[in-house]
DNA sequence: CTGAAAGCGCTAACAA
DNA sequence: TTGTTAGCGCTTTCAG
């Protein structure tokens, strides 16, 4: 016969028994936040008292009663993509730390699944959420800049700029990989992308472009196709069509680092070797692509820290900060290993 | 000036009277586990009104009336390890479905960090508890078996066999890598394995010594290191002392994908190749191993698996079925890749 | 500084 | 079938 309930534990009144007082003056001695409200002895007397009994405060009590539930949402759009991994590590230890709770929401890349996922954060009375599936435009994620709880978005941001951004500065870094190439004596250079519906797609797209046209001389093309997720399907797809469409491009620039490892597939698949005959950048430098043959030449972004910054300008929303929509731009760092040399003496159209 | 209370959404009050019902009905009209306690005409009424609303009930309220918080704590060792992540979302996946919230608690492979994340959990009342951090004896965990959230473990079990465990046919995978290394004509085998005090380490270390003394002849010796951890750094450490100790060995056995990382590193170092002069099995079949240089030979176990029947082991036991203390073991499998191959000609002792 | 009283929103017993 | 009542455990006025 299983007992289902689970065993009571002591509440707040045994503890001001067993101390011989009130229970709200129990409840005031507990309260860090409140010193000096309890004369110290009476306060020691109630502390001791809920040690010795072990007592833990009933979260949904307190939760009805002061209309916080110290509970933090995350919405990711893929776990199993390993950049996610230690940007979640920095959210959580963060919020941790301050006392809250991550609920944690995968949406498998899904639009719906994270409408869905924001309501039931929401119905569950997250105090904020960290969004690190945002699209371009999402009536769900949008509509949490007028109603409903604190929103800080990852990466990831909405063209209206509504909810505070911390992201990674994508432009500087692919500029740096266009340069990157460019002086390596690439001329003719792709951009492969992820969706058009995200912003970092747009950001990085653009940064290719103008660092492209910036170059003195101005002597590098640029062909830009746009894929339809960020994964290595994808990525693989696109390297095909482009590989067979352009031979004269000798460099391509991945949306991300999944994409890249599509195109290192494709490549193989052509009969083409990298870096010798395609050099190939990716982005994000996501965990194990240094261990790549050859080792992925990327444009690094902070990841960790870019959780943990996340999670500080909710904190700060939450701490009842300044509403300023902060958009936060974290540095980025090309890191050149050995998927990136100079293109090979002859155009590779045979 | 910042709103800083949420707004107050509709409570039950409101939408009973807006179906003109007392809110005892209310409830019950919207309560689907209790068919037929309420005239249907009077219950689509109910649920009209509340649709109206946009009625969410509250959760703090239910959860203190009811006893369950509908909260799940998942507790992981390091989400940066890419074995995790479909375990994880395995877990989640199946959670949420029943309609349970995933509160996770990584607790970076800190067995203190362990304790206090059950705590926590356990403080914030999740009605259950899935453990991916147990070592074969830890007091916190141990402890859930008498006292606490129901717990199911995922991968690592108690010396104890306190708690269900749902863990991958180790020994199975392990047995088929040393009969696979022998028939490739190895003769001195190596096991570089994480620490002792994991179920894992454990099993993986008994199934490589015994497959070895079962082959028909048993010709084959095996050297086992214990180390520390299960990571990159543990592997390489491990490797490189055994690699100058022990010269004669020509295929390693890691403990898992990680330390088999570490081992290519050693390796390396020592101007080895692999495979051809040392052959590596990992352990796992985590993302990504597929296409490193070489492609690792590894035991691929169901990971996604693994974190569905762990949650569905778990929802049984909420669900108050017979408490028996299973161990679920899922199969595993050897997925032949680069890393192995015959030994070379001659001893490797120069 | 401490006690009394009330009530957060919900649902489970009990009554009608 | 529906309404009445009560109370989950906590904190927060308001008095004293």
């Amino acid at each position: 016969m299983a007992k289902n309930a689970a065993a009571r534990g002591p509440t707040i009144r045994d503890v001001a028994a067993l101390a011989g007082v009130h229970p709200s003056t129990a409840s005031r001695a507990l309260d860090a936040s409140l010193p000096g409200r309890v004369a110290e002895p009476t306060a020691s007397r109630v502390r001791a008292a809920a040690h010795a009994l072990g007592y833990v405060p009933d979260p949904a009590a307190r939760s009805l009663r002061t209309r916080r539930s110290g509970l933090v949402g995350v919405v990711i759009p893929d776990l199993t993509n390993p950049v996610l991994a230690p940007i979640v590590q920095g959210v959580e230890e963060t919020l941790r730390a301050a006392g809250f709770g991550c609920l944690l929401a995968d949406t498998d890349n899904d639009p719906a699944r994270e409408a869905s996922a924001i309501d039931e954060l929401e119905a569950r009375r997250c105090e904020g959420l960290v969004i690190a599936t945002a699209r371009r435009r999402s009536a769900a994620v949008e509509r949490l800049a007028k109603r409903g709880p604190a929103a800080v978005l990852v990466t990831r941001g909405l063209d209206t700029g509504a909810l505070p951004l911390v992201a990674a500065d994508d432009a500087q870094g692919v500029a740096a990989a266009v340069r990157h190439l460019a002086a390596l004596g690439h001329r003719h250079l792709a951009h492969l992308t992820g969706p058009r519906d995200l912003s970092t797609t747009v950001r990085r797209a653009r940064a290719v472009r103008e660092s492209a046209k910036a170059l003195e001389p101005p002597d590098v093309d640029v062909v830009v196709h746009h894929g339809s997720g960020f994964t290595i399907a994808d990525g693989r797809r696109l390297a095909r069509a482009l590989l067979s469409a352009h031979p004269e491009v000798t460099a391509i620039v991945a949306g991300n680092d999944m994409i890249a490892l599509g195109c290192l597939d494709a490549m193989a698949g052509a009969g083409l070797r990298c870096p010798e005959d395609v050099s190939l950048v990716g982005h994000n430098d996501m965990p194990f692509v240094d261990r790549l043959e050859p080792a992925l030449t990327t444009v690094a972004i902070p990841q960790r820290a870019l959780g943990v910054r996340a999670a500080e300008v909710l904190l700060g929303r939450l701490a009842g900060e300044a509403v300023a929509t902060e958009q936060l731009v974290l540095p980025t760092q090309l890191v050149v290993r050995g998927s990136t040399a100079p293109p090979p003496p002859a155009a590779r159209r045979s």
